[in-house]
DNA sequence: CTTCCTGCAAAGCATTTGCATCCAT
DNA sequence: ATGGATGCAAATGCTTTGCAGGAAG
C-alpha cells in the first residue's frame, strides 16, 4: 500500500500523520497476519534510520484501534495482537497451527445476529465471528 | 448447583477436589456473568471461614479451563474473565453497558461455518460467536 | 513415604504514565 | 508561542513461579 494512502487514512480519521504513526501503519501493512506492539517496535527498531520508543507504538495502536484503523485481538492470552482493518466489518479465519488470520470479508449473518440477539431482549449493535481449525497449508 | 455436582465435575476430568478447588468452582456457580481471578479472591476471602491464596485461584481457573470446565473470555482489555461453561458449544452476547454477559445455548451456525471455512481451504474444528449489543435493562 | 497442592512473597512481563523535550503550526 | 507528540525511565497491575510447609493416599 502507498504511503500516501496510509497518510489519508490517518487524516481521514483526524489523527496527525507523524513519522512514527505513519511508520507503525507502514509495518502493520506489510504483515499479512497479526502483530503485538513489542514485535513491530523491534522490527522498525532493527532498521537504522528509524527510530520509536516501545510506548510510543503503544500509544499509536491503542489510538488507531479506538479510530477503527486496526483491529485489537487477544488469542495469544498475555499479549494483544493487531492488525491492519481491512473493511469495516469482517471476520477471522485462524489456523491453530501457524496462526495465520484469514480476514473474510463477507458477512451475510445479519438476520441471524438479530434473530438470536431480539430473542433475549438485546439490541445488538456488533457482532464478531471467529473460527479456529487448520488452513490448507497445514492440513496438507 | 449442589456440591455434590460440582466435585462430579472435577473428579469426572482426573482433577482432585481439594476445598480450595471447590471454593472456587462454587464460587463461579454463583456468579451469574463472568468474573476475575481476584473478584472470586476477595469474595471468598471476605467470608472468614474460607482461606485461599491468589495464586491457588489462578492456579486453579488455569487447570479448569484447561481441563474444559471454565471459559476464559478477554473482553476486558487487561484483565481475564472466567465463567463456568454451562454446555460443551455456545455463544456470547456481550452488554456494553453493564457488561452482562448471557450465554446462549443454542447455535445453528454449523452449515455456515463449513461454508465459509471451505471456501478459503480451511477445516474448521471451532467456531465462536460474540454479539455486542444492549440488553432489555440497559435499554430502557 | 511419596506425590500432589497450597500460601506467601518474589519475580516477570506487557502495558501505561510522568515528565522533560521536541516538533509543527 | 502553543498544543500536541515523543522518548525514556519509572511505575502499575495482572499473572506466574520458587520454595518450604501441608494434606492426602
Amino acid at each position: 500500500m502507498s504511503t500516501a494512502t496510509l497518510e489519508q487514512r490517518l487524516v481521514e480519521r483526524d489523527i496527525r500523520p507523524t513519522r512514527q504513526r505513519l511508520a507503525v501503519l507502514r509495518e502493520l501493512s506489510k504483515e499479512p497476519n497479526d502483530a503485538t506492539a513489542a514485535t513491530l517496535w523491534r522490527r522498525m527498531r532493527a532498521r537504522t534510520n528509524e527510530t520509536i520508543g516501545l510506548a510510543t507504538v503503544y500509544r499509536t495502536l491503542a489510538l488507531l484501534n479506538e479510530r477503527g484503523v486496526v483491529d485489537s485481538l487477544s488469542h495469544h492470552a498475555n499479549e494483544r495482537c493487531y492488525r491492519l482493518c481491512k473493511d469495516a466489518h469482517h471476520h477471522h479465519l485462524l489456523c491453530e497451527r501457524c496462526h495465520r488470520v484469514v480476514e473474510l470479508d463477507d458477512c451475510d449473518l445479519g438476520g441471524w445476529v438479530e434473530k438470536v440477539a431480539g430473542r433475549h431482549g438485546f439490541a445488538a449493535s456488533a457482532h464478531e465471528v471467529e473460527i479456529a481449525g487448520l488452513c490448507a497449508e497445514c492440513r496438507s
